[in-house]
DNA sequence: TCTTTTAAGACAACATGTTGCTATATAGCC
DNA sequence: GGCTATATAGCAACATGTTGTCTTAAAAGA
């Protein structure tokens, strides 16, 4: 048996740390660099990279009869308390519109304006079309999908990991 | 020709659009959770996910006698600004220090201390090894390899147009 | 050498993210 | 119907990110 075999039967072996490492290091800097291009590619608008997300969920075929502020924070995966503020920035800026929920009165329901609508759909849509072009140059249709589907692999392994962590505690207080 | 051959042969295909609105919604999502679920994997030691990236750029064995801030900025792909908050914040746990370069005496050399280097080698590396064990779970090596390849295309593709960016408003007042 | 450019630090304003706490309204169980 | 658990909103504290502006020190060029 070989040195490498004899690493990659262990339960770590070193070359999948080293890989692992690197990839979580150019995660963290692709976060840092989406926030700071993709809120540059639509300041003209006014908006951000975090505004952008919230105009692309409201403009869903799906959302067309607002959200609830608690979907919506679990939608984008922040918190309720964060959105909170991103929310009212957008109100003040006349892109979203918040209103009571009828039915129930704890929840708000959030809705695009009219103006948001046209500043989504004819100003920001465009540069967005544009920034995806200029990131993803030379990437194949293939290559595409298979960057979504490691982000999604990604992705589900964090929230598996951030649901556990919010139920252990109570674990904990057993003891 | 088919609809789809068309579709692929013109200048923005649909379907490419679309696979790239996901791709950037989920990488917006992975970005949240990286700071959710890194910052919860180290909360113990006193750090969070943007510290851990700090220590791990000073562990670095190129970086045995130190970075300027200003080096530690570009590296970690955020503005001096920022840096300079969360220095003083891990100076003042103690797991960094700052002191002025003798040579250039505009910046100042960051260096791990002792208790700094000892808190990141026993107790951080452990859980961060944990944490790429159950983030990377289904990964294999080469998945892993095949996404650390694409995470570098899409940071290449993002610093040149944040370098396009930064020097186009010197061209636009040449107007 | 002196002037101009460049790089760094310091400070302010703002947007975005977290957790923790409290108050209130709905829903579910007895 | 009334207690209890759950979901939501609002507030505060804090960490992290941006840009812009001002000052100062080093580097570069006339």
């Amino acid at each position: 048996m070989t040195a490498t075999e004899e690493k990659i039967r262990a339960g770590a072996p070193v070359a999948k740390i080293e890989l692992a490492n690197r990839l979580f290091f150019r995660l963290y800097q692709c976060a840092n660099m989406l926030h700071k291009t993709g809120s540059r590619a639509v300041e003209a608008e006014g908006l951000t990279t975090q505004q952008w997300a919230v105009l692309g969920a409201l403009s869903r075929k799906k959302a067309e009869g607002g959200m609830s502020v608690g979907d919506l924070a679990r939608y984008l995966m922040v918190s309720r308390q964060n959105l909170a503020g991103l929310l009212s920035r957008m109100e003040r800026d006349g892109h979203i519109a918040v209103a009571p929920d009828t039915r129930d009165r704890r929840s708000r329901i959030v809705a695009m304006t009219d103006a948001g609508r046209a500043t989504w759909r004819d100003l920001a849509l465009p540069k967005i079309h544009a920034y995806y072009d200029q990131i993803l140059v030379d990437f194949s249709i293939s290559d595409t999908a298979h960057m979504l589907h490691y982000l999604l692999k990604i992705l589900e392994n964090m929230q598996r990991l951030d649901a556990t962590a919010a139920t252990d505690p109570i674990a904990d207080d057993a003891d």
